[in-house]
DNA sequence: GCCTAAAATGATTACGTTCCCATACGCGTC
DNA sequence: GACGCGTATGGGAACGTAATCATTTTAGGC
């Protein structure tokens, strides 16, 4: 047992203290080598290297952190990571993070915007890289604040970072919309309705703007259905709106689960897709050529966005894009319609 | 600039110093108390408590670090993050390692064991408490050894990890594709084929076995077809087996997309489910209900599988269930058949 | 070849914690 | 009343690194 210990602790990694040894040169040109310091003469540094390889010798992740380094971690904060979406987000963010030699801290913030600024405290505390942030914080919440405190690198994406001047990923979801409204304008549609649940995010107000800008422009009027959470919340909505006069001949569905449960709604009232009723969703999914009509949608790449913003981190942190007052940048995504049968214009090959 | 510098300096985070000096107490005093030493009076630890709640201390992590303290970090390797049954089962896992103080290190293998195994090793330098893992090593890998001197808490779950004795959470695969495929042959089926595209995972090795036990024991023969990843390759196994005299009644397909495949493929043919041919999928997905028909699938639920395997995990981080030999635990999950129409024999209300 | 400036290198210290050991204090015992 | 013994407490060292600053070496100009 003993024996075990000790045996352990002399087979312990190596520290910048034996390389120094065996290269015999001091503790700091080690350092130096290293954190590649230019004030080392060539051949030094090489008997440094060898000596590093020879050994195996690997940074000490915590003395580091104690000195006030920062740790090659980042960290993502979506709000929820059990959506697809945000899952194919988290795998690429991951992905990139690791063939760069960093890991990745993940936190679903259950769209609570104190529990996100908590986390991203908590992170910051662990000399985290950098972070990527899908927020939920609102205009007004001066939370804002506090992530702004954490002088930290922050990517904002897929929503911005409301009064918070930082580099954003997001998506053209206003255009997105407009063109998915238009398309069922084009096609003669002459009332169309907008159906979705959480009004207050981002990226939704944005496509519930793009409905209204197009619908105003043809002199129609918009009728949007908000809080729509859950099936049966569906299906009462539109047996409402199936009794009126003039009921809608198209439904725009503001995201993914909304899109579906519309489908399933009418599929099961024997409304036909899209004769009687035409359907375009938001957000696109592997099962949307498989449900029966195939759904037209809104696509947006979960990997192209996550990716950019990660480019966009990474040069932050290695100090390329200025450290400090840059002007941050701003991307804006595409979101392109795939128009299939749902809507009832499919291309006919 | 400077002025900043200095004031930010000065307002650093108080230390065990500062706890002690308003404490009026020793560092180590201080330290017992943090990490609660019994050799404390109430008194003296009324005091120290008093003095972190005023000043607001909180431990310095790198620090405990580099005393070779582990860190409140647990680690979590899937194969593939995107995939909508490991999102599911990192959500919840993350969920609870928040809840109880913890953050989670998510790192997605990418079904490569070598990756996985390094990723392992960096995780393990980070001194993480303890680690989850859906492995992807096979049974003649000796990259296992590698796992076992990491000298960390591991919990598998989802898949043994072969030759290591470690706490491992398993749903019940091979009944679940016993009830699934038994549930075809009590109504008839005489041919009954089975399809997927790797047949080297553990669960899907299970639910093969189940498929051929329960064939074998009805006196039928299995008909199995592996390694059909494309929709196409769906496509061109069925029309080759349609082709023949006596083609199968009854698909089981051994995962998700495999039965989407095939749902697809069905239906593009215009062959009616469950008329000319049933199929019954294996995994839960929310649009199991939704697609046409309502498909027919064994369910297993990845918030069980995550909560059994944190609570576990968490178990022996704690030191609860005997820091070494005591007998790992294995827990069995069940997995559900779910009936709906795509078999056919929909238990009308 | 010498002097100076610049470049390269090394010794020391500090980061905040925990561990090992030493000390102080009660309290019962002979 | 001294002695031991156990419980509480504090002092000092150590963990591995990077910053500061002092020192040595090198190169270049005359």
């Amino acid at each position: 047992m003993l024996f075990r210990a000790m045996s352990k602790r002399k087979s312990q990694n190596p520290t910048i203290k034996d390389v120094a040894k065996l290269a015999h040169v001091g503790l700091m040109t080690v350092s130096r080598v290293i954190n590649d310091h230019p004030a080392v003469r060539a051949t030094t540094r090489k008997k440094v290297e060898a000596a590093i390889a020879q050994l195996g010798y690997q940074q000490n992740e915590a003395a580091r952190l104690l000195k006030g380094q920062r740790s090659k971690i980042i960290g993502l904060i979506v709000p929820d990571l059990s959506d697809i979406f945000f899952a194919a987000c988290a795998h690429t963010v991951q992905h990139i993070a690791r063939t760069q030699g960093y890991m990745t801290l993940v936190v679903a913030s259950e769209r609570d915007s104190e529990l996100e600024v908590q986390q991203a405290e908590l992170m910051a505390k662990r000399m985290i890289s950098g972070l990527l942030l899908v927020s939920s914080i609102r205009d007004d919440d001066d939370r804002i604040e506090r992530l702004q405190n954490l002088d930290l690198p922050i990517v904002a994406f897929d929503r911005p970072l409301p009064g918070l001047n930082t580099d954003a990923v997001l998506v053209e979801n206003r255009t997105g919309a407009e063109d998915a409204v238009g398309h069922l304008l084009k096609h003669g549609h002459q009332r169309i309705a907008c159906v979705g649940y959480d009004e207050n995010v981002y990226p939704v107000r944005e496509r519930i703007a793009g409905y209204r800008h197009v619908l105003q422009n043809a002199g129609q009027k918009p009728q949007i259905a908000l809080g729509l959470l859950t099936m049966d919340a569906v299906r009462s909505w539109l047996e409402t709106v199936l009794a009126t006069k003039t009921p809608p001949t198209a439904i725009f569905a503001l995201n993914h689960r909304t899109a579906i449960f519309c489908l399933q709604v009418l599929t099961e009232k024997g409304i036909k897709i899209p004769e009687q009723m035409a359907l375009v969703g938001f957000d696109d999914f592997d099962l949307a050529t498989v449900v029966k009509p195939p759904l037209t949608t809104v696509a947006q790449s979960p990997v192209e966005l996550a990716r950019r913003s990660m480019h966009l981190l990474l040069e932050r942190i290695q100090g390329q894009r200025g450290d400090s007052e840059h002007e941050p940048a701003k991307i804006l995504l595409p979101a392109k319609l795939m128009i299939r049968e749902s809507c009832g214009h499919h291309p006919k090959k």
